[in-house]
DNA sequence: GCCAACGTTGGC
DNA sequence: GCCAACGTTGGC
C-alpha cells in the first residue's frame, strides 16, 4: 500500500545554509546535518522519499518560506554527531548507537518571491499552522496538506511557479 | 541587541 | 518526579 506523500516545513539560518546554497550544490542536493532536538529528529526519521519540504529562512529579514525541496534519502546517523571537534558533537552518540539522524533533501524549486512571515500571519487559512505559533521552535515541523495547498497557492499567486 | 518561549539538565 | 536554572531559538 502506497503511503500519501507527507509534507514538512524545515528551518535554515540564510545566514549558515541559505537556498541558494542548496541550488549550489552537487545535485542541489545537501544532508540536513545538525539536528539536535528529539522532536525535529523523529519527523525526520518518519519522512520518506519524495516526500516534500518547505524551506524556511529563520532569522532573516524577513523570515520566509522561500522554496521547495524533495526528501531523497530517508534517515541516516548524522556523522557530526560523532566528530568530537563539530560542533554539533554529542557523546551519546557513537556510530554502532547513532542517536541523531540526518535526511538528504533536494531542490525542487526557489520561489520568484519568498512567502515572508508577516504576510503568511495574515492568511486566515494558516491559522493554526505549527510555524505562525507563539514561541514555535522547531525546525523540522510537519505541515497539513491543506496548509501545503494554500502555501502553494500563494506562492503562485506572487510570481512562483 | 533584547527577550519570550521553549527544551534540557541536574539537584533534591 | 518536580522544578529552578540554564542554554538556545528566533521574532522583533
Amino acid at each position: 500500500m502506497a503511503e500519501e506523500r507527507q509534507y514538512w516545513l524545515m528551518k535554515s539560518e540564510p545566514s549558515s545554509f541559505s537556498i541558494d546554497d542548496l541550488g549550489k550544490a552537487p545535485a542541489k542536493t545537501t544532508h540536513w546535518d545538525g539536528v539536535r532536538n528529539y522532536m525535529a529528529r523523529n519527523f525526520m526519521r518518519q519522512m520518506r522519499v519524495g516526500d516534500r519540504v518547505l524551506f524556511y529562512h529563520s532569522s532573516a529579514d524577513p523570515p520566509a518560506i522561500v522554496g521547495i525541496a524533495r526528501v531523497v534519502r530517508e534517515a541516516y546517523p548524522d556523522h557530526t554527531s560523532f566528530d568530537p571537534k563539530d560542533r554539533h558533537f554529542d557523546p551519546r552518540s557513537t556510530p554502532a548507537k547513532p542517536y541523531w539522524y540526518m535526511v538528504d533533501i533536494k531542490l525542487e524549486k526557489k520561489f520568484k518571491s519568498a512567502l515572508a512571515l508577516p504576510a503568511l500571519r495574515q492568511v486566515k487559512k494558516l491559522i493554526g499552522m505549527e510555524l505562525l505559533r507563539k514561541g514555535s521552535r522547531l525546525s523540522v515541523q510537519p505541515v497539513r496538506p491543506a496548509e501545503w495547498d494554500v502555501i502553494m497557492t500563494l506562492a503562485t499567486k506572487s510570481g512562483g511557479k
